[in-house]
DNA sequence: TGTATTTTACTAACTAGTTAGTTTAAATAT
DNA sequence: ATATTTAAACTAACTAGTTAGTAAAATACA
């Protein structure tokens, strides 16, 4: 009867329910988004969203490991990856650039929780974020080793790429409406986000003259 | 929803209102906040709330207008002052830093906009954004023009500013929080995130080296 | 083997609480 | 007098979470 066999509990409705809390969350943010409308639109009941993943908070936590985890794989592959600090930065920020527009609502959810100041923090994400700004760090501090970066605050360093990073992938999305408002400006497409980003910010950790970042 | 506001009336009580308001839009987003809540918090009953401003709409809006208007104010002041365009953009980057420490709600309902796509965008808060994006324009045309800064995408550059700013001045404020996962960084504070990223920018923008940008 | 029982996946309907916005009736300034 | 302000009750709609039950698959067990 049932075209796919179930397993252990079905995952692809769990994935379902989580992609569709994924857009809510992001469009919405956690206040606004209706566990009804998320169950509506993954197709399933909502006392079966309650089954499988527990309240709205558990939902969003489940989200957000779910998005980090995406990125750090990709973050990952770039900070493992051969060549110098420069080529590994420049990766990264090409991965991060990628990996964005793979789940676009990523960039979308961590601004908002960067407006609520993180107030809701679980365990599950902030061991996702310790590794993230560990493996920014080291890669930063590599490049100062290596004389290919000035000595820059590097929380704030990652702050900005990671600020410049979402802000550029959260408007990518867009397109239409800002292209109404901006008009004659081509609008960030595609990889050349990354492109940019990378051009722009290695220009500025580059060390090349004596100016103190502090 | 018939009579329109009343034009003068006494102005501390709107503005102690819209002042929560921004609070509560800042830390709880639009559906997070409670109307109910801001008018305690201004101190004044919840009626005469509705009775000064309308909706929830209208007061969001109110908000917007308000914190806007003061940012555009000290950008005004930094792009109408004397020097080069990278002392210009030296003192926009400062003013931007000091304006978003004045009002520290700003930043996290600007991320928050950015999250939601500019969906809500009334005509009052289009018109100050348009006019703040077109002296961004300018300043950076300017330095184009006196081969100060090479030749980046402007929209994407003054995103890349504001995302960068924005986070910085967002994070700002949660000091303690922060501290407790990343222990050892010295965290932005004061004025030293205009520096910071004054200097960043600025080495990233500056024409030197050949490297494009688009 | 075939049958009983537990586990898993799922549903329709409901509940208890919340929230934006209103109304009414009165008090206080100006 | 007119504009401003309060208090409190009210409602209509909404929303997170629950309940009680069904169907089927997995497991035990005879």
């Amino acid at each position: 009867m049932t075209v796919e066999p179930s397993p252990r509990s079905s995952p692809t409705t769990r994935q379902r329910i989580v992609e569709a809390a994924s857009r809510a969350f992001a469009d919405q943010g956690f206040a606004g988004a209706r566990v009804d409308e998320i169950a509506r639109s993954a197709g399933v009941n909502k006392a079966l969203l309650y089954y499988h993943i527990g309240n709205k908070q558990d939902l969003y936590t489940a989200v957000l490991t779910r998005n980090f985890d995406h990125m750090d794989e990709v973050l990952t592959a770039a900070m493992t990856s051969e060549g110098s600090a420069s080529d590994r930065l420049r990766a990264m920020i090409a991965g991060v650039s990628r990996g964005l527009k793979e789940i676009p609502d990523h960039p979308k959810i961590v601004l908002r929780e960067f407006a609520s100041g993180w107030s809701n923090l679980q365990p599950e994400v902030l061991e996702r974020l310790v590794k993230i700004i560990g493996m920014v760090r080291t890669l930063l501090a590599d490049g100062v080793h290596s004389r290919e970066f000035r000595a820059t605050d590097p929380f704030m360093t990652h702050l900005t790429l990671v600020g410049a990073s979402l802000i550029l992938n959260a408007v990518r999305s867009l397109d239409d409406r800002v292209a109404a408002f901006a008009q004659e400006t081509g609008l960030p497409h595609d990889s050349d986000v990354g492109h940019f980003l990378a051009d722009l910010l290695l220009n500025g950790i580059t060390a090349r003259r004596t100016g103190d970042a502090s």
